[in-house]
DNA sequence: GCAGACTTGGAAAACGCTTTCCAGGAGGTT
DNA sequence: AACCTCCTGGAAAGCGTTTTCCAAGTCTGC
């Protein structure tokens, strides 16, 4: 293990000037020593050690990143966004996966705070779970109290910057297409019970239809993944469109009705909220909400850099993107 | 910030005895004091500096892992099956993405080799260049005489613990299953020149057509990733079957084919490679080779952080899955 | 030439932990 | 009762950096 000692030894400096050289400070170095010092460190292999520079310096170069499941195409949008902002910054990021588990994400903040990160991104729904959400805020104080950052993609309920998906009014102009469509029995694949964005989005669509005197729709709880909707969607029937809560449950909800018989979109219409990449090359192509996934990611961990006095809140607009999967009533 | 100096002279003991209370050692501590430092730590809101604990150590409790993209759902799922394994190893994972430039893997690896990780992870196809892997492994030297674990999933060309998908055999089998389906004339979607992994799939599968005697296949080189696929997908001319070399190719290829008013699998059959998990949705379902993904990244943490004299090379097979995209020729 | 203002290099004190020694006391054995 | 051993607690020496002071030059402009 090559220290920055050795090197400076290796040298003939010291110890100061070599750290100087190496590991960028302010303080100018002679043009002699300074290649002096370069070349012993190559000649060496010196590596800087990272912990001891955090300890010293108080601060360390890396961010964390707390998603609920890596292997769903929404967060692994939101994910390399925030990724790609970390790289432009030359910080590393270390990933937590709660597996949709609220109280992971309490214990990720506390040990991402034992890291001493610059910042944290919480990425995902919060859950509807109160006492869950006050011990979290409590972690988030505690690493904010110590010069922590945080930033939020979902609910603005933790009082840190966020990042805030209109959920409640895309859902809304989704319903109100799709009723523009002709549809009048509807049914909601509306996740879990707990899940904020969830219930937001159910919220949003029904609270549309009512605007415009349609029947209340047939809401279907399930899990917020595919198989969720695939489940969700073998319960449904006297409706002639479906709304499922999230793409990946659309997409199950696909495979169901496929499994069942049931032709999309001439049987029943199918829609979607987040236009995860992968959408685009399903048959048939899913009407959605469009979110700006990989923005959303990138622009909260912007937000969580840039320090500010105040919590800001960004509102993301969805966009609704009317593909095959929908289709007008005759 | 809350030292745990502070935390023992809150708690009335030495920094000695507050260390072991509170960060795991082997010595034992009394009752009464114990309490004393856990409820002065809990009154204090202390958080271990694990900056200044790796220091003190020499050594950490992160892992690097790098991929060449996140968004894609190989990598998703690899990087899943390593994360629940670091997750139970109460590890922290640092992720890299190099966004396919074999240039960026080196830099990570320096990066991490900095931060002292306790393993690094490199995920995903080696390249051809032989002065890039050269330099890689240099880097990885480096690395390792400090005292760093690594393994890789790919191809065994880095002197490390490595899990190596059979790419030939797999391609080979799944040759031969579509030459019993009476395929002749092939086209292969084969990936970038540069890339081991594609170039390994496209031999397997050009030496078993070979061996059975039938004309060689058609090349088409594209990049590794969807676009590829359906960029390639439209110089395709001439034949009844279609490999992909990987399953986000073939989906790119599905969908030019649908531009194309190509229909798959009556006017060509498609298949794939690796076995994403969102292939079961898709229509046609894909033909293809099924790897074991998140094992493999599960194994490839596991190969790592278990240390041994020589490097292990795992070879995983894959299976051929036939699906709906590949028909028998009457 | 010389006062003053910059520059440049080095010594040494942090940074917040872990762990090696020591010392003292408790318990067990002759 | 004397001697060992074992166990527990504390003092202090690192771990590898950064950075604050100092000191010593090196330039300016008069």
């Amino acid at each position: 293990m090559v220290t920055l000692e050795d090197v400076a030894r290796h040298a003939g400096v010291s110890l100061a000037t070599a750290s100087r050289v190496l590991n960028g400070s302010t303080r100018q170095v002679g043009a002699s020593l300074r290649a002096k010092v370069e070349l012993a460190a190559a000649q060496l292999g010196y590596r800087t050690n990272v912990a001891a520079q955090t300890l010293a310096r108080g601060a360390s170069n890396v961010v964390g990143l707390v998603v609920h499941d890596l292997t769903d195409p929404y967060f692994a949008a939101l994910a390399d966004g925030a990724m790609r902002v970390a790289e432009n910054q030359e910080l590393m990021v270390m990933v937590g996966t709660t597996h949709r588990d609220p109280q992971r994400e309490i214990a990720y903040v506390s040990t991402l705070n034992a890291q001493r990160v610059r910042a944290v991104l919480l990425a995902g729904s919060r859950t509807a779970d109160q006492e869950v959400t006050r011990r979290l805020r409590e972690e988030l104080d505690r690493y904010r109290e110590s010069g922590g950052r945080v930033a939020c993609v979902g609910q603005d309920l933790l009082g840190v910057d966020t990042v805030a998906p209109a959920n409640r009014e895309g859902a809304a102009a989704l319903a109100r297409a799709l009723a523009r469509l002709g549809h009048r029995g509807f049914a909601i694949l509306a996740g879990p019970e707990g899940l904020l964005t969830a219930r937001d989005r159910v919220a949003g669509f029904t609270a549309a239809l009512d605007e415009l005197g349609l029947p209340a729709p047939l809401v279907l709880h399930g899990s917020f993944d595919r198989d969720g909707g695939y489940q969700a969607a073998t319960r449904v029937s006297g409706v002639t469109c479906v709304f499922a809560v999230n793409d990946v449950m659309a997409v199950g909800a696909l495979a169901a009705f496929r499994d069942r018989g049931i032709r999309v979109p001439e049987d029943v219409s199918v829609a979607g909220f987040d236009d995860i990449p992968t959408l685009r090359d399903l048959v048939p192509a899913l009407t959605t909400v469009r979110l700006p996934l990989a923005r959303m990611g990138a622009r909260a961990l912007e937000l969580a850099l840039d320090v500010a006095e105040e919590a800001r809140v960004v509102s993301v607009a969805g966009e609704v993107v009317l593909r095959e999967s929908t289709r007008a009533l005759d």
